[in-house]
DNA sequence: TGTACATCAGTGAACGCGCGTTCACTGATGTAC
DNA sequence: TGTACATCAGTGAACGCGCGTTCACTGATGTAC
């Protein structure tokens, strides 16, 4: 293996070395140098692609707002019926969440706070804008409730961000559940879709959606 | 003010003004020695009282449990019936989360750390215990849905869990909500409780309530 | 009540370390003519 | 095609810093007699 002086890919190699780490041992550890030195490349070479430390996590973040879009985008295609559509959309949300658990905190971390660029508020927001004109459209077809859109859209959101945390292992991290557990195992085997924690997921899902229907439809 | 060689509370003072920073600059910026000097000690005070950093972190997460777990408890006690004792439960959750965001972050982060105290993953588990007793409860007088009560109970925390983060800004620091900020400038000047917040939370744990009836109850 | 002593909560000097970032530099690449 | 030069992505020495933690210590407190 040769070592150009021209790494030639090394904004995105630092980018996907770090959401590797991110998954494992966390962020907590990891730094600049390490990063540089796992890629290898000198510890100053970053400089080149990311203006500071900083600038590489919303870079990431950002990288996640990005990815979660298009699942839920390519869930959404797939599925017809506007109940359907906003269940694909939530359980690729919940997907997501157990394949990047970390990842998924990261992001809402990053983008919380108070000096996250305009880029990445961006993204995060887009995601939340499919998801209302998702439940609009539901409502115009008549398959949900009247009503505030953004207000259903809010706990959507609540729903589906509690249900991927939770199959993260965010939330049971602590409670060790036997299901999920063992859902864990398959994935290792197996690793997508993971049926059974889409069956907790859609159910759950379900509960919610069930109450979004007009009073007349049940 | 005298500054007496024993200070006399200073586990509860350093974890108060860890708890207090927590919600202001976050933890990144925070070190021992910092807090020491705030509180007015030695930088080298706080390990006759904390093994060392994780444990005092550790120790600020394990009291948030605890206080969210008292908060439930109040609010469950003052309610009747049982959809109102899960509303009820579920509203003293958002508003703990409204309250303290950065802290119930805090809380679920320090818990789902593989070398996480077994004091800390047991309130954590306590906390989800206590919402499945609700459930069950309500399934036996039949409020809700039969099923496995986990399941439900899963719903539930989810879209608890993820009302509170909203509320707490931290899925909606990114998507500036006027109505959730209107109410932050409210609560500026009569804290709690924020009457638009909780009619918010209300209504979409009405949504998930309502999915949750049994077929014959709608 | 007075004294001796164990216990405990503080102190502050010292340690070694890895970090983010800067700087002047150098090697490689691509483009103009 | 060949040469000159601008541009860009790397290098590595050096910086200053604050951190967590240890250690031997000292001052205060409480208890036994």
């Amino acid at each position: 293996m040769t070592s150009p002086y021209h790494h030639g890919d090394l904004k995105s190699t630092l980018l996907a070395y770090a959401l590797e780490q991110l998954e494992g041992a966390g962020l907590d550890g990891l730094s600049m140098r390490e990063m540089a030195k796992a890629v290898g490349v000198s510890h100053t070479a970053a400089y080149r692609h990311f203006a500071d430390k900083q600038a590489l996590l919303d870079a990431m973040a950002e990288q996640g707002f990005e990815a979660l879009r298009q699942a839920s985008h390519e869930a959404v295609a797939a599925a017809q019926g506007s109940p359907d559509r906003l269940l694909a959309s939530g359980l690729a949300y919940v997907q997501f969440g157990r394949q990047h658990p970390r990842q998924l905190a990261h992001m809402f971390g990053a983008a919380a706070r108070a000096t996250a660029p305009p880029r990445l508020r961006t993204v995060a927001a887009d995601l939340f804008n499919d998801l209302q004109t998702l439940v609009a459209e539901g409502q115009q077809d008549g398959s949900f409730r009247t009503g505030d859109p953004r207000a259903l859209a809010h706990a959507c959101w609540a729903m589906v961000h509690g249900l991927a945390l939770l199959q993260g292992g965010h939330l049971l991290g602590l409670q060790p559940d036997a299901d999920v557990n063992a859902d864990a195992s398959i994935d290792a085997i197996a690793p997508w879709p993971n049926e059974a924690a889409n069956r907790q997921a859609r159910e759950a899902l379900g509960v919610l959606v069930q109450g979004m229907m007009p009073d007349e439809a049940s």
